[in-house]
DNA sequence: TATGAATGAGATTTCATTCAT
DNA sequence: AATGAATGAAATCTCATTCAT
């Protein structure tokens, strides 16, 4: 029971931790992230970070793993038992809306991890997503032995869908400064998960069809 | 005469330092980059950046604003000879693909500044960002009154085109290593413009041909 | 019964302390030293340092002066029963080297504090190594009222013999550095009981011998 | 002029912070030495020290170093013009005894570099150390050639004339301290230079005598 | 008796910025 | 127009110590 209600308190540490640093790593970045804000948000002396976790980019690889993995995972489970390659990719277009909705932070995190060109990426995290890319890849085969899908690059797959879903999410406070500063007339609305998935998927589909 | 060979001079340090600037921000954002690192590559003295162009903001958004008044400047020459919204609509899309490909930091510099909401972009970038999408509303309502596309959403056209250039541009490291790594068998290729702008290109204009 | 057990395991555990106390502060010094190490080497948990001997002066204090009342204690009971001054002083020479040879950390413990002149021993200590020199008093007077030494500064003569072993034991890595890096042509023999105490001993006996 | 006068103020800044550098690194060692205090010390805000010289084990390589060289250098300047070995090893003591008078930095910091195994030397240093034990080597091969020397460990020598005068000199605290607390009748003058040099240096003749 | 977790205080190091020249 | 030197402020990281169990 001890250990236990000891081992609790470690896991609500360092989860706790774990969440400060998605939060301010998406919000700042690594570079513009402070150690200090971190400790702050997740209600922790900064010592027991490095006590936890270790130095400010061993915390940015957990953060980032911790993020990517439950991603893989969730679509990974969605796509199991599904039955055809349409569904498969519908199922994995919607599950990735919906984490990027109920987690704000996984658009950015991986937005800047793509634009510093995965250099810092370890590679638990680079495993993560090959087998996302791997589940694209066998839905593919799949879809062109059944002669519905056209030949597709996976990779360029995984772009449009994870690509597109996180810009959408991530541009909508570009929108909402563009119709306040500029009376641009753009759709405000922040949700990816809904019509803007259902788009995203009509146009994948559209991608990959056979015409 | 001395005076025009100082202004060249002149004019020629302020433009390493911007190339420099860019190059570094793109690499490793804002909060990451070092104004000795940027004055290093520039081959100037730390202070000669604080005397020709100001402090980090300021060499960050001078960065920025040049790329991206830049880039719309292209796409507006290039869209005002072409006849129908469809050529409008390749042209813009080619026209960015060849910018992306000659300015390898265009695409990090924009990816990091939509992950971060935009926050701290200067309005003079804003408004350019808000030309561009001026220029797609205008394409996208001309192809609806000639019955031509169906009814889009420019900023997601906008993102469907920009964020796909730019995404696939610079997902290439992540690719060859992703190759390297996990023997994952995708496309290595640099360069964005040709075969992949035409398939984004067709990927577009199937999105908003009516159906 | 229970309580035997107990205390072997604690006496167990407060020298297991005081050896990694030993071996670390010998060599990093106590500045250097980290308390998180000793206890590792110890395999215990900090906090046992803490509960059994308490903080990390109090811990350096206890390691000096188990070596040193242990070397001074060596040397009163060799001289007890030798017979002439010169006799005597060989015996000490003797003894210390024994003492330098098989327990490493002396010499690089006694070199610290003398390079920090002494200004952290406790008091326990610095009457030990006053037993010492009283020791040397007592052998020279002896010497000199015998006829056969000449007059004597004890504490001389303690640098002589202390240092000189000391000072060989520690160099041995530097002597090894030496020939490796340098090329140098040295004795890199550890030992200093044996022909290394032998020649101190005629060096030590010339120097206070009447000429 | 102007840049003499910057050339100036930089080696006066430079060698400020090596100063103090010597005498705190000399007090409490590598490990307890602070940067801090060695920047107050010189007068100069810390980042300058960093600006200067690098990090805190590249201050202390930089102070050791000046020490080691200059000793060697005056050494070897003294030993050029001397006829005998005798008169030669007789100027290396007096020279030694001086330096270490008039540098009480020399002494500490050469002793727990010692202690340490010389384990973080930097090889210029260790060059240093060789050079002068290369001076002896040559004196003691010119003497035995001459038939006045005894066949001598230069190593050994070495050890014994740095490590004597050292250990006196640095004792001095130590010795006084005895004297106050335990009321022990001891030399506590300070200087090496002088009586205790000639006492040091009959006895070092004494042990390299052919008898 | 022993420990994992936690932390306050302080250490080293970095960095954008300024200033005299 | 350009720079080397210098720095204040703040960043990252460390570490001796305590506490609840």
């Amino acid at each position: 029971m001890k250990n236990l209600a000891r081992d609790g308190r470690t896991q609500e540490t360092a989860s706790s931790i774990l969440r400060a640093a998605r939060e301010v790593f998406a919000e700042k970045g690594f570079g513009g992230a402070r150690v200090d804000e971190i400790a702050r948000r997740a209600g922790v002396n900064k010592a027991t970070i490095y006590y936890h976790i270790g130095d400010k980019r061993s915390l940015y690889e957990a953060a980032i793993h911790n993020v990517v993995s439950r991603t893989r995972q969730l679509m990974q489970e969605g796509t199991e038992h599904e039955g055809s390659p349409k569904d498969k990719l519908a199922v994995i277009i919607r599950t990735f809306a919906k984490v990027v909705d109920e987690n704000p932070h996984v658009g950015p995190l991986m937005l800047r991890e793509i634009a510093s060109g995965g250099k810092h990426l370890p590679a638990a995290v680079l495993s993560d997503i090959a087998g996302i890319i791997g589940l694209l890849t066998g839905i593919t085969e799949e879809g062109r032995r059944l002669g519905q899908f056209s030949e597709i690059n996976p990779f360029l797959l995984y772009i449009m869908i994870v690509g597109m879903i996180i810009l959408f999410k991530v541009s909508a406070p570009l929108r909402k400064r563009s119709v306040e500063t500029l009376g641009a007339v753009v759709d405000t609305n922040d949700a990816v998960a809904g019509p803007v998935a259902d788009s995203i998927e009509r146009l994948v589909l559209n991608a990959v069809r056979l015409n």
